[in-house]
DNA sequence: GACGGTCTGCCTACTAGAAGGTAGGTAACG
DNA sequence: CGTTACCTACCTTCTAGTAGGCAGACCGTC
């Protein structure tokens, strides 16, 4: 019990890397076998299904995506602030290309054809970040940091899509850079005019 | 040659119907058959591989769309009534669900695991759909129909984030309305302020 | 502290079915 | 007669998943 098995941890970190690139389907456990150093069937092992492994990973995500919340919550007091972090969060994700992509949206693009155990966990993830960020939003109106325009959670659904949809662009023209191009006037909308 | 076969057109519906579902990697020539009612090998005799049916099938979406283009601006002369028209066409698919996603948001996800021939034509869609938007915002801006605070390549990308955002929100949470709650603020963004 | 038992992590070897794709044949049609 | 559209039958490779074995760590008990 000393420490949650490093293969395991590595089968996880191998999936989530296949999965980003090519999504539920475009991944085999042989793929995970050649990354990891391990034959197939010790994979199930450790995860008896793929739809074990795929649920479990996607669980550890809004799990370690509840912590970083959390700590960013915790060092940042600005609203707006926060919404810079979590914009600048997938920033250096995307262009340095360790995680050009959340796992999360891919997976919601295919929900339809997913297991069900994995579809559950996929829309729990979504239900987190939109209600977190619709905290944020609340806080942020309040206290004044953030100016709204419509009300929180409509603000937060919003600004989770063009998240979301910016790390499409960038990824379909291959661009990084599209990502914060797209970000900048979203988070400028929403920043409290000085000028007047 | 009377007109292109309508076997190939029913292959290609169906591969629309099952990629928008689970992506390249979720859907198999036997899955085909079956919604066809031919063989397996006779999808061979249309379409020699799978990439080729995809390819052809991404070419034709987008020539499709590029003729709905034209036939939405020879309509609708406001810039903004457009981008609401294009909005309204998205809405209305999710909403009963008869394209409750767009095939090229999927591949786009999927992109780095795609047979190139493939990508290709996944970004060229995307580049199609980006420039048109461009030249949609810039005509809007001169006209006075818009009202951009970005440049209007940046508001065009901006705006196709949003959509694909916010068609990835509504299929997360299977609720097709998250869709035009995100998309009403967006245009109102864009609307020139009349009580001013 | 040696002894037997169980548990863990991995292995080889295998299965059944599905994947994309091929070979070759047949019937209709201009 | 050649082309088109489809068929049956087949192949190879990959898929997730299973069976069973084996070495070592951990275990209390004598």
């Amino acid at each position: 019990m000393s420490n949650l098995s490093t293969t395991s941890d590595a089968i996880l970190a191998s999936a989530r890397n296949l999965i980003m690139r090519g999504g539920y389907n475009g991944f085999s456990y042989a793929d995970i076998s050649e990354v990891v150093g391990i034959r197939k069937a010790s994979i199930h092992h450790h995860f008896p299904s793929k739809a074990d492994l795929v649920r479990e990973l996607v669980q550890r995500y809004r799990e370690d995506g509840q912590a970083s919340v959390v700590t960013l919550e915790q060092n940042v007091p600005d609203a707006l602030d926060i919404l810079k972090g979590y914009a600048d969060h997938w920033t250096k994700c995307i262009e340095d290309a360790s995680r050009p992509y959340c796992v999360c949206a891919l997976l919601a693009s295919e929900l339809p054809s997913l297991p069900p155990e994995v579809a559950t966990e996929v829309t729990a993830f979504f239900r987190f970040i939109s209600s977190w960020l619709t905290t944020v939003m609340e806080r942020g109106s309040k206290s004044g940091a953030l100016r709204l325009t419509s009300e929180p959670h409509v603000e937060a659904e919003a600004f989770l899509a063009t998240v979301y949809g910016a790390m499409l662009s960038a990824r379909a023209y291959g661009k990084p850079e599209v990502f914060s191009m797209i970000l900048a006037p979203a988070l400028n909308r929403l920043t409290p005019n000085v000028s007047h």
